[in-house]
DNA sequence: TAGACTAATAACCAACGAGTCATTAACTTC
DNA sequence: GAAGTTAATGACTCGTTGGTTATTAGTCTA
């Protein structure tokens, strides 16, 4: 059996080994880039450490990106505007009611970003757009304008079919948009780092805040079908 | 009649002077780190510029605050922690009914904090507790804490006096928490920055959403009140 | 295996920024 | 108005970081 020092030995000169991978560096970079802006923010997370945590050097991210913001605008890309295609198509082809269908949003919307690391590029976002106006201004328009867009649709369905009333449609979006974004900004700031005693379990909370939405917190009748007229007296 | 050369001489005289002001100069060094904490974040704000702002020097600043997360505390102390008395006391002596209570919470939330600096700090804490784990455990005790505290007595109010339904206390309070610091993140970051076509209007916003809590999307008869059973089929 | 091509590196630069401290000068007191 | 007290200053330290570039070394071909 050879020694420790031995195997040690070899590992370290696999390791130092330069490789030459042009085809995986890019994704490599954007997955540890993806990681450390979600821990620490845009302008906290320094270059050298995504290279680092990407197993390359400084010199090599900046060989695949022009800047910190050329990555940054990589791993929106790749996490979330590229997939709005598979995300409107799931929620066009819903039949069931549009009660429903909200519900089913907030819950997919949970499993695909709130829960996954991508919902730190919308808490980062919304923290240092005012820093990064470019940024912000390529966030608005790869990101908010086709989710926004997305959850007008939805309600629109709703009137449409009568289950819902007269909505305001400019700030109506804000009524779905508005407890998921804090959502996505709460865990990834208190939610995280005190509050350890009284923390707040996601699907509880979005369980919470969709029935509020769809009910109100005023004492109600059970609600009536969509084809039923409401009693005005 | 003196030469322009002699007034600006006068003037820069009059400035170049240092002043010895003991007592004002924290006063107006918070002021002037309220300003710009809230227009570039904690991290991205200069102790120089907060000193500049408030006519002093960097090393002056120090005199009096022994560290920039000093500097904040006594921002956030000044500002906020502060003034809970006053809006506790306004808020028990209330006597209508909750849901007008609620709407009264919200538009006195958006006139003493949402559309003041302040909500500037609230937007701050949460882009950055994470990398600021001392301040984010100072605010969530200072602030958050005796805020959700509040929340909970006007919903317990509404549950006892029968004009809420059964709600989670635990939850129950991000229903209205979640639109105000939302609100507050989004003013200072997409709402100053881009989306200027399709601007969105605070009381317009706050509004909506808080008759969306009370009553919710769903299509339903006219509200009860409070004193009458619900129909049970 | 020699030579060419280029991916990868690491040393380097210039700018920045929190916090310090020796020096300066505005008041106060006698 | 001289001496003492201390508020205020700004030059300095020391660590940091985005981005650059001359150099090194894998890999492929002939």
């Amino acid at each position: 059996m050879s020694t420790p020092i031995c195997l040690f030995e070899i590992a370290a000169t696999v390791r130092a080994k330069r490789e030459r991978r042009k085809e995986a560096r890019p994704a490599e970079l954007v997955a540890a880039a993806l990681e450390l802006f979600v821990e620490k923010g845009f302008a906290a997370t320094r270059a050298e450490e995504v290279a680092k945590r990407a197993g390359v050097s400084k010199g090599t991210l900046f060989l695949y990106f022009a800047s910190k913001e050329d990555l940054f605008k990589a791993v929106v890309r790749e996490n979330i505007s590229g997939r709005y295609p598979e995300w409107n198509a799931r929620f066009e082809a819903y039949q069931g009611s549009t009660a429903d269908l909200v519900r089913l949003f907030m819950r997919q919307w949970w499993i695909d970003v709130g829960n996954s690391a991508v919902s730190g590029i919308s808490k980062l976002m919304m923290s240092e757009a005012s820093n990064f106006p470019e940024l912000a201004a390529f966030y608005q328009q790869e990101v908010i304008e086709p989710g926004s867009a997305l959850i007008r649709r939805i309600l629109q369905r709703g009137i449409d079919l009568g289950e819902f009333g007269p909505i305001d449609m400019k700030y109506g979006v804000y009524t779905i948009l508005a407890p998921m974004l804090f959502l996505a900004t709460w865990k990834h700031s208190f939610g995280t780092c005190c509050d350890a005693n009284n923390r707040l379990v996601p699907e509880e909370y979005l369980s919470v805040q969709v029935e509020t939405i769809l009910h109100g917190l005023c004492r109600r009748p059970p609600s009536l079908p969509p084809t039923q007229e409401t009693i005005t007296s």
